[in-house]
RNA sequence: CGGGGCGUGGCGCAGACCGGUAGCGCGCUUGCAUGGGGUGCAAGAGGUCGCAGGUUCAAAUCCUGUCGCCCCGACCA
């Protein structure tokens, strides 16, 4: 590609308000544009970066039996209301009607499709196992988009589909995947972390995100160099520190003025925050007989611990929960600021005790009066749960659910996730198959994701320095960077080299245009591509081409009549580099 | 959705408090010079100041509303 007819310019100085690295980085070099909130156009040097991001992921897909597929981004509603995420589901997912009033959904996922399509297509065990995928757009309307290709709303997305008649054939897939996974990322030059994760919104059984870990991310993870215990925050286990065993003490209220808060109260009273419970009041949104009901939940965790919603969303099979608005908390009769479950007499409130606090004798709690607090507050003698269960989030430094460890606390950006999904899906959309017996069962569905620009965001995250990208072999737009210096024959000779260079097949971005050197190698820079040739006056007089890699300061003259050659071969030797990366990774439940 | 910030040529910004000819740098066009790390000189093109109302003789500037974007939080696979 002749520069001069390239459709990207570089810029100076990135536009205002983009603070994060590969925002900046490939807004300067050319490679997007932003259209709106987390909406973007990709120019050609992006698109052909992800052109080679999707034909790797296409490559490990089709090695563990993948077919490709399209389906559609405009979805029916009526389908996505046989699974009730038509309900269950907030503002991300986006609706409207089609010219017939009929309800209409923009794909965020598509396991209500796939369902859909193997319900008529799959009959028999004889089908099975299968597994699809495709690349294809997502629209998830996020609450708010950042970053750059970090978190957008309109998006490409790898999603694959595993179906199989038995959990032990969900088993064999989901391994497959995990490993695949490892391989796209590192045939990417990007090094992740797989980890534990909630099921969300997708539900089903297990899952895990795959994790690109910088200060940048937004996922917290909880990870342990000695166990190898590696989980995202919101199901993170960790060992609690027990309390100090002490004889059960007598209630007792004390005046405790301005104390609303735990820091304030454990000050006043110069105890340890381990020696107060912590009251936060949820309201959550709760199946009840087929129906969605709000319930007032109070969650106690330990005044030293921080509530994990997710721990406690999980707990309660919550399908939305908010915080509790002061009313609701005082119309069952609680005072916020000096809450607690003593004294609520009110039998719909759900009490939510985390499993720390049956340990945690004497304990001082709210009195349910303004500026009176209780000492010596104990479960099953002054109040009673209704779950008692893990509902605190990990922290840094916290000891491994199996005290062999010390977590560490790390931010992530989920480049992918597998989910083993069961039979979510199939058995209300009724996707079943007859077995060798003439049973009927649901298929086994599992699920799996990769977003192909946030990727690249990665990439570009991880192989950038001062002066701009440094994208890997495997996915550079282009293998070699041509600059031509203008002067004397250069340009008529340059235009020879960049002939002889695309006839061998190489990919090459020639720089042909009357700028100075100066322009040439900052832009040359900025762009990334990682093989460098410069053919100048000064080259020819040293004897051809001069060499450089992006990623080194070295340069070296490399005659003319070599220079296919060469380029072939550093071309070979980088790509073979990222292929060392690729490794077997043992698959940790 | 809560808090904060910002919308002025393609990009980065000033002008606004104190209403009165819309300005600077980069980029773009043309010419001359220059020619190995964003070169110099000169001449140009390009903006209904996000949009809509209002106040005023007069609005980029003041007021009201609205739309959009960014950041923090909530939320989210």
């Amino acid at each position: 590609m002749r520069m001069s007819r390239l459709f990207s310019q570089t810029l100076r100085e990135a536009p205002a308000g983009v603070d994060i690295v590969s925002h900046q980085l490939l807004l300067r070099a050319g490679y997007i544009r932003q259209l709106g909130a987390g909406i973007f156009s990709y120019l050609p040097l992006a698109q052909r970066s992800l052109t080679k991001i999707e034909n790797i992921i296409r490559e490990e897909m089709e090695k563990i039996g993948g077919q490709e597929i399209t389906m559609p981004v405009v979805h029916p509603a009526q389908l996505w209301k046989e699974t009730n995420r038509w309900y269950k589901i907030g503002a991300e997912l986006t609706r409207f009607t089609d010219r017939n009033e009929t309800d209409m959904v923009l794909a965020m996922t598509h396991e209500e499709v796939i369902a859909d399509l193997i319900r008529n297509e799959i009959q028999s065990y004889k089908q099975l196992p299968v597994l699809l995928y495709q690349l294809q757009t997502k629209w998830r309307d996020e609450p708010r988009a950042r970053g750059g290709l970090i978190r957008v709303r309109e998006f490409t997305m790898k999603d694959s589909y595993s179906l199989d008649k038995s959990w032990d054939g969900l088993d064999e897939q989901y391994l497959r995947h995990y490993q695949a996974y490892f391989d796209i990322y590192h045939r990417c030059g990007l090094d992740v972390i797989c980890v534990s994760s909630d099921t969300g919104m997708m539900g089903g059984k297990l899952a895990h995100e795959f994790m690109y870990l910088t200060p940048i991310g937004e996922d917290t993870l909880m990870v342990s160099d000695e166990t190898g215990y590696r989980a995202n925050r919101e199901v993170a286990i960790f060992q609690k520190p027990p309390a100090e065993a002490e004889a059960v003490q007598a209630l007792e209220k004390v005046h405790t003025p301005n104390t609303k808060t735990i820091e304030s109260l454990a000050d006043f009273l110069n105890i340890p925050k381990s020696k107060t419970a912590k009251a936060v009041f949820i309201a959550a949104t709760i199946l009840e007989a087929g129906e969605e009901i709000t319930k007032l939940v109070f969650a106690i965790v330990r005044g030293d611990m921080d509530l994990n919603e997710i721990k406690l969303a999980n707990a309660l099979k919550a399908k939305a929960m908010r915080a509790a608005t002061e009313a609701e908390i005082e119309a069952v009769g609680a005072v916020p600021g000096f809450a607690s479950p003593i004294g609520i007499k009110d039998d719909s409130v759900i009490v939510v005790v985390d499993d720390a606090i049956p340990d945690s004798p004497n304990l001082v709690a709210g009195a349910n009066e303004v500026d009176y607090h209780y000492k010596n507050v104990n479960l099953g003698r002054d109040y009673e749960a209704h779950i008692i269960t893990d509902i605190v989030s990990a922290r840094d430094g916290d000891t491994t659910a199996d005290g062999k460890g010390t977590l560490k606390e790390v931010r992530g950006v989920e480049v992918g996730n597998i989910f083993k999904l069961g039979t979510d899906f199939t058995e209300p959309l009724g996707a079943t198959f007859l077995d060798e017996n003439g049973e009927r069962h649901p298929v086994i569905m599992g699920s799996y994701g990769i977003g192909v620009g946030r990727l690249l965001a990665c990439v570009a995250e991880e192989h950038h320095d001062d002066n701009g990208l440094k994208l890997p072999m495997s996915i550079a737009p282009y293998q070699v960077h041509l600059v031509m210096l203008p002067g004397g024959e250069t340009a008529a000779i340059a235009d020879e080299v960049y002939q002889e260079l695309v006839s061998a097949g190489i990919e090459v971005l020639y720089d042909d245009r009357d700028e100075r050197a100066g322009v040439k190698f900052n832009d040359a820079d900025l762009i990334g591509i990682p093989l460098r040739l410069t053919l100048s006056k000064r080259s020819l007089k040293n004897g051809g081409l001069e060499f450089k890699q992006r990623d080194s300061q070295e340069s070296r003259i490399i005659e003319r009549e070599q220079v296919v050659e060469t380029m072939k071969a550093e071309i070979q030797s980088l790509m073979d580099g990222i292929k060392a990366t690729v490794v077997t990774v043992p698959y940790e439940a």
